[in-house]
DNA sequence: ATTTAATATCGTAATATTACGATATTAAAT
DNA sequence: ATTTAATATCGTAATATTACGATATTAAAT
C-alpha cells in the first residue's frame, strides 16, 4: 500500500521513527550541521553551500522546522535560522535512551 | 526528480543519514527492540508481535540486516536473529558524536 | 509607489518506500 | 521421498519523497 500503519505501534517508536526521519536525507544533515556553525544563518547561504536549488533547500528546511529543531527570526529581507538547542538535545536524549536500552536488553 | 544526490556530500554525512533511515521506520524501531528482548529470535514470532504481513516483517529486517545490524544463525528451521552489539555501538557512538558536535558549534 | 533580494509555495516529474498476497526456498520431521 | 513449518523473494498497487523551475510573498531599499 504504502502507508506506514502508525496506530499499531507504541508513541516512543513511532517517536523514534519520526526524529530519525529528519536525519535520514543528507541534505538534512548536513543543513543542521552547517547552521551549527554560523553565528546565525540564512538560507542563501545554506543554497550555496549544499548544492541544492533554492527550492528544495527551502523544503528541507521545513522539515526540519516542522520537527521544531529551528528557531527563526527575521533580519531585514532574510531569516535568520538558529537550532533550537533545547529541542535538540530532547532528541539526542530520547535517542541515546533508545540505544542504550535496546543495547541492555540484548541477547 | 526524486533521487538523492548522494554525491554533493561528504562521506560521514551520508553514513549518518544511512543509519537515521533504518531507524526512520516504526516498524524497524520495534523489530529493533523486540529482538532485543529475547534471549534469540524467530521471525515468526516478530510477525505475530508487530502485526504486519510476513512477508513485510522479512522486507524490515532485511533492510536492517543490510546495514549490519544482525547476526543470524540458522537453528532448525528458523532462522536466529540477534543484534550486532559491536556494529549497534557503533551507531551509536556515530549518532551521539554528530547531536555533539552539532551542539557544541551551535549559535 | 517601485524595485530588489530573500525565502516560501505550487505544480509536476522521477524515483523510493511500504505493504501484501502468492509463490519459492530451505531444512527438519515423518 | 514427502510433508511441514519458517523464511525469503517476486510482482504489484498505493503512497511518500526528492528535486526543480516558475511563481508568489515579504520586507527593506530606493
Amino acid at each position: 500500500m504504502g502507508v506506514s500503519k502508525l496506530e499499531i505501534y507504541p508513541q516512543y517508536v513511532n517517536d523514534i521513527a519520526q526524529i530519525a526521519k529528519v536525519f535520514s536525507h543528507p541534505a538534512r544533515v548536513a543543513i543542521m550541521q552547517y547552521i551549527s556553525t554560523q553565528e546565525s544563518c540564512i538560507c542563501n547561504d545554506i543554497v550555496e553551500e549544499i548544492g541544492l536549488s533554492q527550492s528544495t533547500i527551502s523544503q528541507h528546511l521545513k522539515v526540519i522546522n516542522n520537527a521544531g529543531l529551528l528557531k527563526g527570526t527575521f533580519e531585514g529581507k532574510s531569516v535568520c535560522y538558529c537550532i533550537d538547542i533545547e529541542r535538540f538535545e530532547m532528541f539526542q536524549k530520547i535517542v541515546d535512551t533508545f540505544f542504550n536500552r535496546t543495547k541492555q536488553n540484548c541477547c
